[in-house]
DNA sequence: ACAATATCCTGCGAGC
DNA sequence: TGCTCGCAGGATATTG
């Protein structure tokens, strides 16, 4: 479900609830979540600990606690926090962790059970496998045209496949690298050594610009996300081909297609978006 | 080294 | 109505 947007809402939302929050019980009731800790491990990191602060990493959620551990958090498809009152009530089936407070709860609720829990020391935790290999945030000062293509210009992979890759750049998923194609006008299939100094710099400008745009708009939700209870964003209502099969181009009136790119449905526009010559 | 495929899960809508 | 199939915003292990 979330991408960079998504996951930079949900980390907002964290901040406003969770920080200074201590920790008085975790309730674990699916452990295989829980990656490189036992879930008796797990607890006694955070039980007793205070939040301090929580960051987005990529697509991850990092949170920093007093005892100078970093709980390493990732949403994967369907992975949902709920910050609710203990008393509230909450679906069983799906809330797989709960953060109890004083007052209050912090409730993973994920559907699909993909989502994923890292805990590490302060001092190494952005060597961990997960993190290192992160590519820079599209929303860096460091990101452009010259990063792109020293990652890019070697490989004759699809560039949407390319966009798709965590150590290419960090954050874009599915939906925005649909988004920042169409709106580079360069076809998903294209070979990413294809594309021009002029395609890179294109490729660096939307990708911020529609990042920081879904940002504004609080995310995109198509199916599932909600960056906290019953609160959708709505960036989806600004998508141009995401989810558009068979629509009209906002360009050219043209029908977008779907294609399968890598495994990965694929919306586009085959006028605006032509394909390359190979 | 790279690229395609399978896999982890559950739920939903389409089509029969 | 009820079944089966395909698909879903992600990432990684496995295979060729």
């Amino acid at each position: 479900m979330p991408e960079l947007p998504e996951v930079q809402i949900v980390v907002e939302e964290l901040r406003s609830s969770v920080l200074g929050q201590k920790i008085v019980d975790v309730a674990v009731t699916v452990p295989k979540v829980i990656k490189n800790a036992s879930v008796r491990a797990f607890k006694s990191y955070l039980v007793g600990e205070t939040f301090r602060r929580v960051d987005r990493v990529g697509k991850y959620i990092v949170f920093h606690l007093s005892n100078r551990k970093v709980l390493v958090s990732h949403l994967r498809m369907e992975g949902k926090y709920f910050f609710e009152a203990k008393t509230d009530p909450y679906d069983r089936r799906h809330v797989l962790v709960r953060f109890v407070f004083a007052d209050a709860e912090l409730r993973y609720h994920d559907t699909r059970r993909f989502g994923t829990f890292y805990v590490y020391g302060e001092s190494d935790y952005m060597e961990a496998k997960e993190l290192s290999k992160l590519a820079l945030d599209p929303l860096s000062e460091k990101f452009g045209a010259s990063y792109l293509s020293a990652r890019l210009s070697k490989t004759r992979r699809a560039i949407k496949t390319a966009l798709l890759d965590q150590t290419v750049v960090a954050g874009i998923g599915n939906i925005y690298a649909d988004e920042i194609l169409f709106a580079c006008g360069i076809h998903p299939k294209t070979p990413a050594a294809a594309l021009t100094m002029g395609h890179m710099r294109a490729i660096a400008k939307n990708a911020r610009s529609i990042l920081k745009d879904s940002i504004r708009h609080k995310g995109t939700t198509i199916a599932s996300y909600l960056f906290k209870k019953d609160h959708a964003g709505s960036f989806q209502n600004k998508l141009k081909v995401h989810t558009k099969a068979k629509r009209p181009c906002p360009g050219c009136a043209t029908a977008i297609a779907k294609i399968k790119v890598n495994g990965r449905g694929t919306y586009f526009c085959p006028n605006c978006q032509r394909e390359p010559r190979c």
